[in-house]
DNA sequence: TTTATTGTGTAGCCAAGGCTACACTTTGAC
DNA sequence: GTCAAAGTGTAGCCTTGGCTACACAATAAA
């Protein structure tokens, strides 16, 4: 974990939102092995890593390591050779997670946004959401339904 | 720069979309950088590196690293104790991203979230937003006016 | 049952983006 | 003109998140 810079005060705004913007980044990537995970254990009954590293577009070592992150961060459980399991923690972020995306997901498309383009940049953008936000998306698309 | 994954052949969406995030959690710091570099020429006539680090909430070091490599991506340059200017192309982005960032701040308002939020999400949302998501916002403030 | 294939895990390398510590310029006040 | 303060730059360390390479385990086929 990154030491927390020397002075905390408040330094403004600027800063303050930078600093939320780099915690978010680093808790992205646990938030979609997450969900994968929840995923593919659904679909699947099992969680690999290789399969999940094949999802995902990257080798299966970067994914054993991440998975290590995921365990350290107290997310997930995995035996040698027996495939990756979340806790209960782990379940709830991924549940939050895929709500989450969804309301993403359709607000852009309430918004006109194509199908393709609003799961695409939802992938990226559902990270950054407050819990404000979300409560204002969810408000929006009940009042326009 | 991280050098590309062996398998480049599309491995399926999922893949696809975040190899994108990825890609975009890298420039958005050279973006977050260059539109505070600009915003400071603008507003003071120089962008010192203590100035963008206090902005920022890092330490000198860390911006002035930051600035390298902006040089290196050929967005700004800098003389030993003379201050960060912007090349060209570092205006360019400064600019693009400054729109950008206005728009997504104005569908979030027009979304009902609070200037507040609006502004702190924003902040890390706005690196996501591909240009056809770009396109349809400007539509819809358009046609909500 | 041996063996080949597939999967897993570890080690080691890299760049980015943080930090602190220390040395060197510049600048501004006497 | 000197000197202290403020700013700048460099070095070195850390973690994250990529990668490849190699060794070991499990499984399926002969």
């Amino acid at each position: 974990m990154a030491k927390l810079p020397a002075k905390l005060p408040a330094e403004g705004t600027q800063a303050r939102r930078f600093g939320r913007v780099r915690t978010a980044q680093s808790t992205a990537l646990l938030e979609d092995y997450a969900e994968l995970i929840a995923d593919l254990l659904a679909s699947e009954g099992e969680a690999r890593p290789t399969d999940i590293a094949r999802r995902l577009g990257v080798s299966h070592a970067t994914a054993i390591k991440a998975i290590s992150r995921l365990k350290r961060a107290g997310l997930a459980t995995a035996r040698p050779y027996r495939g990756v399991f979340l806790t209960e923690k782990g379940h709830e972020l991924a549940d939050r997670v895929r709500v989450r995306h969804r309301l993403v997901v359709d607000v852009l498309r309430a918004l006109g946004v194509p199908s393709e383009a609003a799961e695409a940049d939802a992938e990226g953008i559902e990270h950054y959401v407050s819990e404000t936000t979300l409560k204002a998306f969810a408000q929006f698309l009940k009042s326009r339904s």
